[in-house]
RNA sequence: GGGCGGUUAGCUCAGAUGGCGAGAGCGCCUGCCUUACAAGCAGGAGGUCACUGGUUCGAGCCCAGUACCGCCCA
């Protein structure tokens, strides 16, 4: 006992020193290797705005967890990192700060000074996340790192535009959008939020023309009828019948109105008349097209009122609103209001309430994109996990809508389309043309638009990898194995990545999908800022260590379910490494300098000459092949659980404490050392197991272990083989029936309140010949373990009287206590047992004595429920008999 | 309005292809600083598996419907 090794495991030290090691060892780093089977995960990119929140955690725990599994595996492994430039996002941080120590906007520095600022700012802050993913323990190539904005990304983005206007699949149009007045861009559908609404609906009554009758229309948005040009009913519907061509007038404005019939018109809604406004509202645009209707916009780009509106010019949307309620309630054109909740469409990223918005826009036309990408998930060569949300994909792809990829902002790419000032002739070009090819004027100027930050982010699986130069990458590792993700960004992201690759590479980017859960509070809420709900990854690391936080969400969570967090949770990862660490200090301070290298790599092959042994080495394959499964079959839960499980119960509940009584003083040395060889081996085996769930403890553990190391590293050591053979059933039967045994003697003690110290005596009356050679055999375990004096095991032994008693299939046990024994407890006791016995008797009775269980069950469901009942009555006949004893 | 998920111990959750005495962690009760670990050890209490029908010899699990909670889409 050289060392002193301390009670209490101190992750800080021990987490921020391997990491570093691995890195300087270059552990991390991938290249492409012939002889090895590539394993490739690309990273969802964090923006580089963010900071790790735990839905991060959570997604970056679970890749590193294949990563290391892989890559121990023996597979070429390569988890591509990097981040995501999130133009609105990052634009609106600098912007921000800018106004907060300047007092400028972007206005005042103009584009080229602004950008430089946003660059400055990302050369700061940009590496926050990263050097938080590492605090985590994430193993990512980071000499791989990339950024969206990077100079061979940005190449791929304006090839790719330029390929698809090529094609034709990306034209420019004047469409309704979805508009931020407060970031001043147009937005893709995606970045619509739709929240429900406590809203209005107002009837207004609008004139008709040549009559003193007027038409009642309904609308949640009266302040866009200044921009009305139709009124319009459902061809069907009979109560308009008679208004169809003749004018309304517009209130205010006095406009004339056409009363036309369009289908779209959901006669079930208000009176069934609609007021048609193509310039605000996306099926009033698509009605407008279909009757040739003007398209009056009464909106400026900050969403005040222009002067198509009439009196209202330079009003607020909000202040206009309710003024022009005031004004028809005064002049009498409102008939009615009604509370009426509706969706409404919020900014993804401030939450600005959007309008839809009349401009011209950017678009990729999407159903040529979208139909090889159907077919690859239908046909079962992308999968995803959990199974159901491969309807949510296909359900998606199939109604797609052409993806807005304009945007009004600075930060980002640039759109590559080029306009002459003297022709007006357009090029959409790969690099800056020098004269227009129209008139070869030289006075050319680029589209002010930059590109939606999808744009760039749906090449990842590829971009990251050099694309489109032909890269030795792109050769190996593409397609890759794995996204792993969360569910909001299916449409985003894992959609159109899918219809990238196919489209560029020819390839699937990746063949399975893992959806994880989304991360919430222990009430069930969303974690979010707003709400100031969230847990902070990093403080939970500093409290609890990585290890715990990782551990703790893997045991929370089974696949793709949500998971409901508070801080308590990760006493739980806390607490086993603190089991594991002391596992550890149990064999260190046990084996002090006997060396423990047994020069064999796996656990099947050291010896070992006692049950327990072979019953260890049994649970241990168990658990190796159940991991490994799990890990096969994306099943995280279950496989850190049957660690878990195995390595406290199993390993240290009672191998640990029978191994006690082998390495004790008096134990011979060869013993001792051969104990502690296995005991030592599947300590190792364990640390495998969990390395990918907990990378740092298992390290530190690995190394500090006494034994063969010839792999420098628990992270490049490999993976345990299955070995079912090792897995035996007999020593599994045999073990469980001393554990059996043991478990009632301790059961008798608790109840009697037997202080732990106190050895008593037993007396075991067993039937069998195989099981009294058995416990003979293994008494030490009994002893030990049930913390005995005097065990006697004999077919027919003298029964002690009065004594505490328990029944097991083939085994009596009697713990003769005159004087210790509180005869109520135990009449108590024994009552119970009886009770509980009974009922299950009835239970089993009831089926066998019905026909029809008997002649269609199974034979085996049959035998074993006669054979249970027999167990059972026998067992009650014990427990009568008993208490008929005590009361002598 | 359409789709999806959830409802199992006081709390947070597990329970492939229906055959258990329905499990775990935390919490609770009892006894223990038993020389790896009190962030621990041993023992224990606690559940009509949301509700209603159905299929089946047998349902927490399959089918239909209902209720509540949550998410996505329109």
């Amino acid at each position: 006992m050289q060392k002193t090794i301390p009670k209490v495991y101190d992750p800080h030290a021990v987490e921020e020193k391997w990491y570093q090691e691995w890195l300087e060892k270059g552990y991390f780093h991938s290249e492409p290797n012939p002889n090895k089977k590539p394993y490739c995960i690309v990273i969802p990119p964090p923006n580089v705005t963010a900071e790790l929140h735990m839905g991060h955690a959570y997604n970056n725990t679970i890749q590193d967890i294949f990563i290391r599994y892989h890559r121990m595996a023996g597979d070429e492994t390569l988890w591509m990192p990097g981040t995501d430039h999130a133009g609105i996002a990052t634009q609106n941080v600098v912007e921000r700060s800018l106004a907060r120590e300047e007092g400028l906007t972007r206005h005042d520095l103009g584009r080229e000074k602004f950008v430089e600022r946003v660059w400055q700012w990302q050369r700061k802050y940009g590496s926050t996340i990263i050097s938080q993913l590492k605090r985590l323990g994430c193993s990512c190539d980071w000499e791989r790192e990339r950024f969206t904005m990077d100079e061979g990304l940005s190449k791929a983005v304006i090839e790719v535009f330029v390929r698809l206007y090529e094609r034709g699949l990306i034209y420019r149009g004047r469409y309704i959008i979805n508009w931020c007045p407060r970031c001043q861009t147009a937005l893709s559908d995606e970045e619509a939020v739709h929240q429900d609404h406590e809203g209005n609906l107002w009837y207004v009554r609008y004139p008709i023309k040549g009559s003193d009758k007027y038409v009642i229309v309904a609308t949640t948005r009266p302040e866009t009828m200044l921009g009305d040009t139709a009124v319009a009913a459902n061809p069907s519907d009979e109560r308009h019948r008679e208004l169809m061509g003749k004018t309304a007038i517009l209130p205010v404005i006095g406009r004339e109105l056409p009363i036309i019939a369009d289908e779209y018109v959901d006669p079930s809604f208000g009176t069934g008349l609609v007021k048609v406004t193509p310039a605000h509202d996306p099926n009033d645009y698509l009605i407008g097209q279909r009757h040739k209707l003007d398209f009056v916009n009464i909106l400026n780009e900050d969403a005040t009122l222009n002067e198509n509106a009439g009196p209202y010019k330079g009003y607020d949307r909000f202040a206009c609103r309710e003024e022009l309620v005031e004004q028809l309630k005064r002049e009498g054109h409102l008939e009615k209001v009604e509370r009426h909740t509706h969706a409404v469409a919020h900014c993804q990223r401030c939450d600005t309430i959007l309008e839809p918005f009349l401009s011209e826009q950017w678009f990729v036309k999407a159903k040529p994109l979208a139909e090889p990408a159907l077919r690859v998930v239908q046909e079962g060569r992308i999968k995803f996990y959990p199974e159901r949300w491969t309807k949510v994909y296909t359900t998606w792809m199939e109604n797609i809508r052409d993806w807005c990829i304009s945007r009004q902002l600075w930060w980002g790419h640039r759109i590559p389309v080029y306009y002459c000032d003297d022709c007006g002739h357009m090029m959409v070009k790969r690099s800056a043309p020098e004269a227009c090819e129209g008139c070869s004027s030289r006075n050319i100027h680029q589209d002010e638009d930059v590109l939606d930050t999808w744009f760039s982010s749906w090449l990842w699986p590829f971009s990251t990898m050099g694309w489109p130069e032909k890269t030795p990458e792109l050769e190996y590792y593409y397609p890759t194995q794995l996204l792993a993700t969360a569910a909001e960004i299916i449409f985003f992201w894992v959609a159109r990545m899918i219809m990238a690759g196919l489209e560029f590479m020819g390839d699937i980017p990746f063949a399975d999908v893992y959806i994880n859960g989304t991360v919430r509070d222990e009430i069930g809420r969303k974690m979010s800022k707003s709400l100031g709900n969230g847990i902070d990854p990093l403080l939970m690391i500093k409290k609890y260590s990585a290890d715990a936080v990782r551990f703790s969400l893997m045991m929370l969570a089974s696949e793709g379910q949500d998971i409901n967090l508070s801080e308590s949770r990760f006493e739980m990862g806390r607490n086993f490494s603190n089991k594991i660490w002391n596992a550890y200090r149990f064999l260190a301070l046990n084996a002090g300098d006997i060396p423990l290298d047994s020069g064999v790599q796996e656990v099947a092959e050291l010896p070992g000459e006692e049950l327990a042994d072979a019953w260890i080495k049994s649970k241990y394959y168990r658990t190796v092949r159940t991991v490994t499964d799990g890990l096969n079959q994306y099943r995280l839960h279950e496989g850190i659980s049957t660690v878990h499980n195995f390595f406290w119960h199993d390993y240290c509940d009672w191998y640990l404490e029978l191994v006690k009584a082998r390495v004790s003083d008096e134990a011979s040395p060869d013993s001792k050392r051969a104990a502690l060889q296995l005991a030592t081996g599947i300590m190792e085996g364990s640390m495998t197991l969990l390395h990918p769930f907990m990378p740092f403890i298992t390290e530190e553990v690995w190394q500090s272990l006494n034994c063969h190391h010839e792999t420098g590293s628990i992270m490049v050591s490999p993976w345990p083989r299955p070995y079912d053979n090792v897995i035996d059933p007999q020593a599994e039967a045999q073990m469980q029936v001393l554990q059996d045994t043991i478990t009632a003697i301790r059961n008798i003690r608790g109840e009697m309140s037997v202080p732990p110290g106190k050895r008593i005596n037993a007396v075991l009356k067993v039937s069998d010949n195989k099981t009294i050679g058995l416990m003979k055999e293994y008494s030490r375990y009994l002893i030990d373990l049930a913390r005995l004096n005097e065990l006697t095991i004999a077919p027919t032994p003298v029964i002690p009287k009065p004594a505490a008693r328990a029944f097991l299939p083939g085994i009596e046990v009697h713990i003769p206590l005159a004087g210790i024994i509180d005869i109520a407890a135990e009449e108590a006791r024994l009552k119970k047992e009886l009770s509980r016995v009974e009922a299950e008797i009835a239970a089993n009775e009831a089926k066998l004595s019905n026909e029809k269980f008997v002649s269609r069950a199974p034979e085996h469901v049959v035998q074993s429920t006669r054979q249970k009942k027999e167990e059972l009555l026998h067992k009650a006949e014990k427990l009568k008999h008993s208490l008929d004893q005590l009361q002598e």
